[in-house]
DNA sequence: GTGCCATGCTTCGAATTCGGAGTAATTTAG
DNA sequence: CTAAATTACTCCGAATTCGAAGCATGGCAC
């Protein structure tokens, strides 16, 4: 077991709580005008998103899984409800076969711009408004640098894949 | 409608997007080490959590529902399982019989403090390992601001309590 | 005291999510 | 080239989530 964990002071948990609120509350709020404008989800959004703002418009599913913090069946059923909604179209890749080729219709990016308004809106009332300039450059340089370090010592997808090698 | 909904810039998108990315890695992560050490999933564990943390170990469903971002009846489920697990126990509270006290008991404290050490570890190694003191200060003051700006004005939970006569 | 609305919680049905099993295709080893 | 391992995705069942409706209690007006 743990030896020592020390418990975290005061800042570090006001820090940690405030992360998670704050991200739980715009997230929320989030939802709700997504849905209240255009019926699409969190996730569908960000999937819309991140196509919409791929040079061909396409992405493997594992690309997109990978951006998104998601499951893989999660990503394909909702990607079978914009597939069945016409926001997006399916289709094996050419170049590997066994991998889907997910690309943004024209319907999907007329939706993506009609609810990114709205969503911008709700971003910048919740997150950026109460903000001055300096914090908001702060905030992006911090989580950003907690990012990249999680990118590059995942604790849970961390998959050696040669278990001989180096430990 | 959205007359002009100017677009964000870079290090707006920048600071949303990293937030909202982190907080999803940090979460999920969490919920995998409290699942694996306590078969808790992180509401449970917040809920249980937040009543060791009250004086008597009581709280209201209300007072509960308002500090985890939950909807009442998540809440009224989990609390189900909680009190089927016997971490917690529901009674009808003495000053307002339609009120239900939920109590932490020895048990849930027990199971806090079981996986806590697990908990705190995940949370140093994600978020708080890459930051130096400095960093995590700012982030937390940062953080709190927005959170507080939120508690003041939120967007959707707006309640008017007096509804304007009509009914 | 009685009637009416607000509040607190639970139940219900529908939708979403996840992990694991299953299928198909690519890569690697010999 | 053939067999085994790996990778990519989908299907399935179980668990969790939400919003709306329902039930009971409390406060208030009269």
């Amino acid at each position: 077991m743990t030896d020592d964990a020390p418990p975290l002071d005061a800042e570090q948990l006001g820090a940690y709580f405030a992360l998670m609120e704050v991200s739980s509350l715009v997230q929320h709020a989030v939802e709700q005008q997504l849905r209240a404008s255009g019926d699409l989800s969190w996730v569908q959004f960000s999937i819309l998103a991140r196509l919409a703002d791929t040079p061909g418009g396409s992405a493997r599913m594992t690309d997109l899984a990978d951006g998104v913090v998601y499951s893989r069946s999660g990503l394909t059923y909702q990607a079978g409800l914009l597939d069945k909604a016409g926001l997006i179209t399916r289709r094996p890749s050419s170049d590997d076969e066994r991998s889907t080729t997910v690309t943004i219709t024209d319907e999907g990016r007329a939706k993506v711009a009609a609810v990114l308004p709205g969503h911008v809106d709700v971003v910048r009332q919740m997150l950026l408004d109460p903000l001055s300039r300096r914090d908001l450059n702060t905030l992006g340089a911090v989580l950003t640098r907690v990012r990249d370090h999680l990118r590059a010592a995942p604790p849970r997808s961390a998959k050696p894949r040669t278990r001989g090698g180096a430990g």
